[in-house]
DNA sequence: TTTTTCTCCGCAAACGTTTGCGGTAACATT
DNA sequence: AATGTTACCGCAAACGTTTGCGGAGAAAAA
């Protein structure tokens, strides 16, 4: 059970004090180029590190940042972390992942446990339970900057980055116009959700104004299972027609992909097919799904612009949305 | 930007002493009734937590868990860190996720970073390009269990818990005798990984003795695109008989089901399909796909248990495997 | 020579805990 | 009345850093 060495230890095997050792190691101007030559090679050859625990008691600074998401088997959440993962590292920071399983407690232990390890900032999707501000609004009084990404509270004043609903949505009616199609069946998720209401509205939308009288079906599904089950008994109705098939998320996709499957229909001949996506999904299949693209390493990307902007000092809240693309495969 | 509550300040507000305080909290027997109840309801007020840095570095003990893993975007990962930490949050520590993406200059830095935070221990499935045991012998001398899962290296005495991949490839290769199968075209990963080697051997010697001659071919495919085209190419020699494929991997699994999907097939009918999985891509399609269940949930209890051994003092090294299960979907 | 200015370094306090040890009452034992 | 117990509590050191301050010696200025 071998110490660390410290910086006592370089120090006495040199015959200098503490303080030098650690000046000489940061190239504090105070300390001669020989002695910080010297210091410097020893402690490269004892592998020192300086005490995370004694540098955080000291300074309270972490020089580490939390990512708390619901769930991790999620392609979306995994470019996300990815992303700040590689950011990070380039500053010196280093990341810890943390996973709520969508339980607002376990999302509030997280959270203090942040807070006393004075972590240098938060990038959070919440719960789709949480309704409690206070928690967040405390993290700030403690000055710990949260930058919420993807599931947001409706609260105004934080800082938010989240995927362009409605631009993907709108993506997504675009490529139907486009294509000429007559009849449209749109899959959304449950009715509450906030990410839910924009997607149906915008979709809805362009399709109307845009589209010649498109006719436009919606339905909602709160899990795979039930979209599967919707799927299943709204196919006889459309079956023979020219239709095609939205998604608005991963999970509804799944559900449908295997309705149609178990009819025993295919894309795009039988029927067209078009989803909102992060990309993993569409790829299993044959013809790939067509889908607008929700990047988590956009998304991760202006999450972590924002927390250095935090750290560095600005306090004024900003809401950025970031914009999807059209990923065509052969779906419709 | 506030404090947090210490010792102190709790002393301060009661009037004793720090070491006091500090008793109370932890209800030491030398501290009176009267005065244990006050400190703990001021404590409670406060929201006092001790200082997890100081703590540290007065004891030497962080109670939290590192789980280090090449990927996060993986339904078996996924299922074993729940499990771990399910099991943690009884036993009050916290864990930590980290993500080498599968490279070793990665995971020699989370694992320096481990030491130095001295975690109460470490579950880890190594990169496939780790081969220098010397930094995780490193952390035992420090006093840090180590247990491997998964991935594993091929060093004889160290914790090591993994997936019966005998076990798996022999319940697939069962089932396919139990079918009465007289084709299989089996499809596996890369020749040079250990895992390969094993689930290849099983699979084709539990065919070659308990099935009356099945015809047997193996191929192999270093990625999901490899293997998708790999069957493409293959299948016009097998469509007409009756042949099942046999799926290694995920991976695999995911390519394949694109060739099949290419070609117009489906199963059961057309050609029989298993593989072995975690459980996630199977459920995808419809029917859903047959499988040996490689199971993360199981592997995490395992690993935990021998985790907590470990700390209460155990030395001495161990294998452990964990048996798989069949699931039976419809697609053979 | 005396004074000023640098250069380089050490002292010591502080961060918030934990814990061995010793001390002071009050009480029980001779 | 003197001694032995017991129940509570505080002192102080230690964990490994960082950093303001001050000090010694040498070089530069007077």
């Amino acid at each position: 059970m071998r110490q660390n060495p410290t910086l006592k230890k370089i120090a006495e095997r040199l015959n200098v004090s503490i303080s030098t050792v650690s000046r000489a190691l940061k190239d504090h101007p105070d300390i001669s180029p020989e002695t910080g030559r010297k210091v410097k090679e020893l402690a490269e050859l004892l592998e020192y590190d300086p005490n995370p625990y004694a540098v955080n008691l000291r300074t309270h600074s972490s020089k580490e940042f939390a990512i708390v998401v619901p769930s991790l088997s999620n392609f979306f959440y995994h470019s996300f972390i990815s992303s700040i993962e590689e950011e990070a590292r380039i500053y010196g920071y280093s990341v810890m992942i943390y996973r709520s399983s969508n339980d607002p407690t376990i999302e509030q232990e997280i959270l203090k446990s942040c807070r006393h390890k004075r972590v240098s900032g938060i990038f959070i999707a919440i719960t789709s339970e949480t309704d409690n501000m206070e928690p967040f609004l405390k993290m700030d009084v403690h000055g710990i900057p949260v930058i919420f990404f993807d599931k947001v509270p409706q609260y105004e004043s934080c800082n938010k980055i989240c995927v362009g609903d409605e631009h993907a949505a709108m993506l997504a009616a675009e490529e139907i116009i486009k294509k000429e199609i007559p009849n449209v069946l749109g899959i959304f998720g449950d009715q509450n959700m906030s990410i839910t209401k924009a997607r149906l509205k915008k979709f809805a939308t362009v399709l109307q104004q845009n589209g010649n009288d498109i006719n436009l079906k919606t339905v909602h599904a709160c899990s795979s299972a039930e979209a599967e089950q919707i799927t299943w008994s709204l196919l006889p109705d459309w079956v023979g027609k020219k239709f095609t098939i939205f998604c608005m998320s991963d999970e509804i996709l799944a559900g449908v992909m295997k309705a149609i499957q178990r009819k025993g229909l295919s894309t795009p001949t039988d029927l067209g097919l078009i989803a909102i996506s992060d990309g993993m999904i569409p790829q299993l299949f044959y013809p790939e799904i067509t889908y607008a693209e929700t990047s988590g390493s956009n998304l991760g990307k202006l999450a972590f612009n924002r927390m250095m902007r935090c750290i560095a000092g600005s306090s004024f809240a900003q809401t950025i949305i970031d914009e999807s693309k059209l990923v065509v495969g052969g779906s419709i």
